[in-house]
DNA sequence: CTGAAAGCGCTAACAA
DNA sequence: TTGTTAGCGCTTTCAG
């Protein structure tokens, strides 16, 4: 592999007007960047990445942590901000905590602080004060998507909103027998997204002068199968059952779809059916839902880095982002049957 | 940051020791190891990546390559190559091919070869000779998942033999009436699993005397929703219906499977439908399916590629690793009625 | 088993 | 605008 010095003797040139030239970095003259160009494609030189940073500080590398890979949330803004960091000529380098909880440790202290990355991305993890204070320590530009961390930027969404939009579209449309379909919280490390939804509902729920019914409060895992279950074994506990469903993910608002399907009933003439997520399949299964924008959070998230890290430094934005979300009405909803 | 040298005089031990008392490399005694470790914890001192990588060439990445991200497939495979990366002390940087075009060649010439991997998981990408070429060129290992690459190691399943057993399945069930629903080639990169394993429908068919109904040839882009759109279309075209589905991937059979019961039929008793693939969701659905353990071959490609890479090289392994599939039959398929 | 010292290839002052 | 040069922090011969 041709190195620095090689293009900077052919070139007739320094090896500091090479760099300049390629990196963009400092002055040169326009001839002269343009035969540094040539020369270093003729060679087929590139730079190389460990001495470039050594000497420079720069990674060109963001780290994404992550507790899936594979649920819908998390793929969805991993792939949002890799394209932007992409874009921005950014390696994504991927640490998944899904394995044992002291890989956790390991990944902090091991991956994260041994430099390899310029920022991080966290996505829906509550990252422990202490967890914080490493990544700040190091100085490396932070940001939180889905969950406030206390000192943390973070893009989010307004919990309490998205819940209390979708149970107001069920009590706009008439509805007064509505049933929960909550999340549960899976770890210690959770944000409280499915008590803070919950608490969103009770209180549009008390706003309308309707007592919840304490039979109709389900709570399930955020997927198909979870919100399947528990909606089937409501409708099979008793015929009392709720005129709609207001499910704190899609998928589980599909689940609860297809058990209402498959018990003989219909969505929305027996059951509406409302989610929150903007899931992929919702369309699919004509599904309202308040659509929560997770590719672009992924985005924005990428974007506020990069305008920290890079040069330019233009907008300051704000500390925490409030994302914007939108109801989206499809099929699954409907004014209950007289 | 405390660095190596900081180390070495806290230690009272030189820095060529300290390096070696913490890489593992090189002959240290137990006392000294224990001491170096102890100190370099207490100061909290980490390696520098760039560093380390300027001096030995090593980089502790992998890289993995990839047309999608959040697709069942590539995000699975993605997942378990990551697991057995991260467990020993890998990183993974993922590129995202779902870009533009010519992203694909800055990705190939700005970053794989500049340095910031020690190998290459490709999945399910059809590289080119040339990519193939300068992969090789700059001597780092390249391993592909899911499709054969002519010159590269390549973890893949037989996807005749797993179209067969999936038809099969149906013929020894007694079905003749068969459709198939398979997939479509989307890319000029693809691997024509789409036509290989219609071929082997095909073939099946033919070995039981059957002749196929070109009305009951579909093919859909892998989706529920293709799936659905497809196998609802082939019910409304005609009464005369097939009274089973060899569908390419779960999700397409799921797909056919909400279309049979949309129509007002019934899975399996009026038609049964196998998939291909052993899906997270094909429990769920109920779904029969030829298992291709495709979390498996992730954590097979970065084993093999760790091999590769790390100072014990054991196994050299087999150039073409084909996988094993497994018939998990469930309550999608029965005999048809007489 | 340990230490000395020569780089790894590039960037960024500083000078010119 | 360009060149000179001193590192960046670690690994790895080579000696001992």
């Amino acid at each position: 592999m041709a190195d620095i010095a090689d293009v900077a003797r052919a070139a007739g040139v320094s090896t500091a007007t090479v760099s300049r030239a390629l990196s963009g970095r400092g002055i040169v003259a326009p001839r002269t960047k343009e035969l540094v160009q040539r020369v270093a494609d003729e060679l087929g030189y590139v730079v190389s990445a460990s001495a470039s940073s050594l000497s420079s500080g720069r990674m060109r590398n963001v780290g994404i942590v992550t507790p899936f890979l594979s649920r819908w949330f998390f793929s969805e803004v991993i792939e949002g901000a890799q394209q932007v960091l992409t874009a921005h000529g950014y390696d994504t380098t991927l640490y998944n905590l899904a394995g044992e909880a002291n890989q956790r440790k390991i990944i902090f202290d091991e991956f994260l602080l041994r430099g390899r990355v310029d920022a991080v991305i966290a996505i829906e993890l509550a990252l422990t004060p202490e967890e914080v204070r490493k990544i700040h320590s190091v100085d490396k530009p932070l940001i939180g998507v889905g969950g406030e961390i206390p000192g943390v930027r973070t893009i989010s969404i307004n919990e309490t909103e998205v819940a209390r939009i979708a149970t107001q579209h069920l009590l706009d449309l008439g509805h007064r027998s509505i049933a929960s379909l909550g999340g549960v919280e899976q770890f210690e490390t959770d944000f409280h997204v499915a008590s803070t939804r919950h608490l969103a509902f009770l209180e549009a729920l008390a706003g309308a002068g309707i007592e919840p019914n304490p039979a109709w409060d389900l709570t399930a895992d955020f997927t198909i199968p979870g919100g399947y279950a528990e909606t089937a074994a409501m409708l099979a506990a008793s015929d009392n059952r709720p005129t709609g469903i207001v499910a704190s993910s899609d998928e589980m608002a599909i689940g609860a779809i297809l058990a209402i399907k498959d018990a003989g009933l219909r969505v929305p003439d027996d059951i509406s059916v409302i989610g929150i997520d903007g899931h992929d399949l919702a369309e699919f299964f004509n599904l309202t839902t308040v659509d929560q924008f997770v590719r672009h959070q992924g985005e924005l998230a990428a974007t506020i880095l990069l305008d920290e890290i890079m040069p330019h430094r233009t907008s300051p934005a704000a500390s925490n982002t409030d994302m914007p979300v939108k109801l989206v009405t499809r099929g699954s909803t409907a004014r209950p049957r007289a």
